[in-house]
DNA sequence: GATTCCCGCCAAACG
DNA sequence: CGTTTGGCGGGAATC
């Protein structure tokens, strides 16, 4: 249906007209728009095409291939990065003149998205080769890609030595690396740069901007007006954005009253209050609930002769839509029509969203076939707008077919888009879903996303509990292929955990791995003693795959229930155990792993491991860190804490005794095997690294096996706990927003100076592009928190290859954590979503980022 | 400056 | 005795 919106023509007359593409897309914009655009059929060639065969396909395709017909082309393939940059690549063969700097900046984004950083740095040399660059903006893009990876220092060096590159710094490229870190969060680093080369680079009022931003972006007002404080006394002179950054940013910090004070202020001082000032409060006020605040102030604008942008209906719509009612906002909607504006993408997504929520969604089609002939063609958000809510609703046949209609408007998927849809995936409890969740994930992949370990966590416990073990294993080689998986031990998963191997050779291992023999022990060590792998002889090792791992589980955790209940006491009634401290092999059927089963019980015999290790200290064995990941388990399985660091762990198992002669090379040393461990387990998915909230140290969370408990403490084993789950570590990363669209935004960064030039496009085009962008982004962040899965992940692997319960299993890890996923958990998250996007949203509508340019 | 991770020396255990 | 195993801590990398 969505087709039937758009002309179908666009494969008849590819290349007819593509040798003045300047003129006739700027100049002749009355064209009817007839044959479909060259980027288009190219792109769509790309997208076809086996890259082996792409350059053959290119050549006898007969296109004039211009500077601009490869940006466009390279934008709508945007989304299939691998693609995208193949067809680059191939282009640099075969179009050499029509490779422009904008073009290599492009790649290089997609390059450096695809974190194929050794690609970027070619391409660098390229475009240096041709004289094209590399241009300041060039250096905005690598580096902004280096910060989001997580690899903020990598980005300052890059920013140091970029002169080295035929590029020097100036102040513009100073201010937007402080930028490009504040964005990330990264106020204090970018601080303490500026502190250091403020002389140097003769920071200016934008870069105390920038820094004032930062603050605001993570609610620390206080901090930016210090900053502020520091600019004046430099004799800086604050300028409005300065006003409007702060402004903002007490919006954005929940100090309503404060940002009203300060408002008035503006006023007071007859600084010239601009649109820009007014968007903010609309927005800010609506964001607060405010809504009949904002409505005065939207009201009184007009009044002040200030004229509202779109920007600022979209702040009101949106607010509308939120705080008050979608019928209101379709009447401003309508109004601001009347009035001769142009509504963009935005205000038609907004609208969108507005009904979607509201379970119209009927009249969201209306509205997105509407903008398709107000020729602003729906976009990636819109899409994911309703697939999300269409799957929400539960029709997720329909949410599939908005997807696969997708493809026909010439639309990509983008990571929202698949997270969306494979979250859908799991709502039923179809097998058949999984199988189209795993090949979505597969797709994505495919096109250069990276999924979050989560939602490979996820499909691979679904497959498994589907009994789809050979897809599972599929899934498994491609998150290790996505290196989602710690180095050394993925190789080791994807080449001992397949069929038909049954005895793994150490040395094999480490060969194949590539690592030396040294690493192996560790790895082995940890695994056997949780049961994934069991000692068969020197050098022999067996996999055993997770079905014991439940059983040895429990074991650990009475042990260490006894062990925890009467200390000292129960020295020597560990019966069984201490009539054969040596197994005998022969009558040990239960080969779990004699050895290190034994050395367990040695330890266990001797009282508390937790709290009197220390007095082992003679034996050998004792210290293995196989015990101690055993001991470590323990921790998690015998107390109620489900999150340690492991600076905490280590002093619980190996220090504190409170024998301090033995106190032997304090926790910090021991600290180390506490990582090593970690890792391991974190990758087996039994733990999960968070950071801690209040240090932002590393802290441990024990995801696995849960319900193994059920029925043994029913006290202990909440299923829904688990909602209190924080942000992993990923999520933060992977989803944090990258606002730029690659040309529009970054121009204004390297551009700042002329205020009143930028402000006004930016309200139109530009604001929205950010705008939709970060939506997108939060979009994808909203949905990151999917509340209950890592507990269910573990479950899945510890079944396994013990096909018995699937079916059984597959039930209760549904009904134990789907249902409130869906709805209420979801409402909840919704407010929090839709602040959270909020607030970028005002930060663009006081567009933080040109300004702070301007 | 602290945390996290990698590496490999070399001694203990094994056969 | 040679080989396998693995404790242990230096120190690089990273935060």
């Amino acid at each position: 249906m969505l087709t039937l919106c758009n002309p179908i023509t666009r494969n008849s007359h590819p290349f007819l007209r593509y040798l003045f593409p300047h003129a006739l897309t700027t100049t002749s914009a009355a064209t009817p728009p007839l044959p479909p655009e060259a980027e288009t059929t190219i792109a769509n060639l790309v997208l076809t095409t086996d890259p082996q065969n792409l350059t053959l396909a290119l050549k006898t395709h007969p296109v004039q291939w211009t500077p601009e017909l490869v940006t466009k082309t390279l934008k709508r393939l945007w989304n299939h990065g691998p693609k995208s940059l193949k067809f680059f690549k191939t282009l640099t063969h075969l179009a050499t003149h029509a490779l422009s700097a904008a073009a290599f900046d492009h790649a290089i984004d997609i390059a450096a998205r695809l974190r194929d950083y050794r690609a970027v740095w070619v391409l660098v040399a390229q475009m240096k080769a041709r004289r094209l660059g590399p241009t300041p903006k060039t250096f905005a893009i690598i580096t902004e890609r280096y910060v989001t990876a997580g690899k903020p220092d990598k980005a300052i060096k890059i920013f140091l030595a970029m002169h080295h590159q035929g590029c020097p710094q100036d102040l513009y490229s100073f201010n937007t690396i402080l930028d490009v870190l504040c964005k990330s969060r990264r106020v204090e680093k970018a601080y303490s740069l500026l502190k250091v080369f403020k002389g140097r680079f003769r920071a200016d009022t934008i870069s105390y901007n920038i820094i004032a931003n930062g603050f605001c972006l993570v609610k620390r007002t206080p901090r930016a007006l210090e900053v502020l404080r520091e600019m004046v006394e430099r004799g800086l002179d604050p300028t409005l954005i300065t006003y409007n950054i702060l402004l903002k940013g007490f919006f954005r910090s929940g100090q309503i009253k404060e940002a009203w004070e300060f408002f008035l202020q503006m006023k007071k001082r007859k600084c010239e209050i601009d649109v820009v000032t007014y968007t903010t409060v609309v927005h800010g006020f609506g964001v607060a609930g405010e809504v009949k605040k904002a409505r005065k102030v939207f009201d009184e604008m007009i009044g002040m002769g200030v004229l509202p942008s779109v920007a600022t209906y979209n702040a009101l719509i949106q607010v509308l839509c939120k705080k008050d009612s979608v019928e209101n906002a379709i009447v401003v909607f309508e109004e601001m029509l009347r009035k001769g504006y142009v509504p963009n993408s935005t205000t038609y997504n907004v609208l969108i969203r507005g009904l979607c929520h509201a379970g119209k969604m009927d009249r969201a089609r209306e509205y997105m076939c509407r903008m398709k002939d107000d020729e602003c063609e729906p976009n990636v958000q819109t899409y994911n707008l309703l697939v999300r809510y269409y799957c929400d609703d539960g029709e997720i046949e329909k949410g599939v077919k908005v997807f696969e209609n997708m493809g026909s408007v010439n639309c990509l998927p983008n990571l929202d888009t698949y997270n969306i849809l494979i979250s859908a995936m799991f709502v039923r409890k179809k097998s058949d879903d999984l199988l189209v969740a795993g090949k979505l994930l597969i797709e994505m992949v495919d096109r250069g996303f990276l999924p979050r370990k989560f939602t490979f966590n996820r499909v691979l416990n679904g497959l498994l509990l589907t009994g789809n073990q050979g897809f599972a294993k599929e899934i498994l080689r491609l998150q290790s292929k996505c290196g989602r998986l710690p180095r050394q031990f993925r190789f080791f998963l994807s080449l001992y955990n397949q069929d038909g191997i049954e005895t793994i050779g150490l040395d094999d291992a480490a060969t194949q791995l590539g690592v030396e023999r040294r690493r192996i022990y560790d790895i082995v060590n940890v695994l056997e003693s949780i049961g994934v792998l069991a000692r068969k002889a020197k050098n022999r090792y067996s996999w055993k795959g997770f079905g014991e791992v439940p059983k040895v589980l429990e074991e650990l955790r009475e042990e260490g229930l006894r062990e925890n209940g009467n200390d000292y006491t129960r020295v020597s009634d560990d019966d069984e155990d201490e009539n054969n401290p040596t197994p005998i092999t022969s009558s040990q059927e239960e080969k779990t792993n004699p050895s290190s089963h034994t050395r367990f019980s040695m330890a266990s015999k001797t009282g508390t491991v937790l709290k009197l290790n220390a007095i082992l200290v003679d034996n050998r064995k004792e210290k293995s860190l196989g015990l101690l990941t055993q001991n470590f388990i323990k921790l998690f399985l015998c107390t109620d804490v489900d999150l340690i660091s492991l600076e905490e762990a280590a002093k619980i198992l190996l220090g504190d005794a409170r024998d301090p002669s033995t106190m032997r090379s304090n926790s910090a040393a021991k600290v180390r095997r506490l990582y090593d461990i970690a890792n391991v387990l974190s990758s087996m998915n039994f733990i999960e690294k968070v950071h801690h909230p209040d240090t932002r140290k590393h802290a441990c969370r024990w995801l696995g096996m849960r319900e193994k408990l059920e029925d043994g403490s029913g006290n202990s084993f909440v299923p829904i706990e688990s909602k209190k789950r924080t942000f992993g570590t990923e999520i933060t990363n992977t989803s944090f927003k990258r606002t730029k669209v690659i040309d529009g935004n970054l121009n204004q960064i390297t551009k700042p100076q002329m205020q009143m030039q930028v402000k006004r496009e930016v309200l139109g085009n530009d604001f929205d592009k950010t705008n939709l962008e970060q939506d997108s982004r939060e979009c994808s962040k909203s949905y990151q928190f999917g509340p209950f899965a890592p507990v269910s992940v573990s479950k899945a692997i510890a079944v396994e290859n013990k096909k018995v319960k699937q079916v059984y299993d597959w039930e209760s890890l549904a009904s134990t954590f789907r249902p409130e996923y869906h709805n209420q958990a979801l409402r909840d998250l919704f407010d929090h979503y839709m602040e959270a996007w909020q607030s970028w949203n005002s930060e663009v509508a006081g567009k933080k980022p040109i300004q702070l340019m301007s």
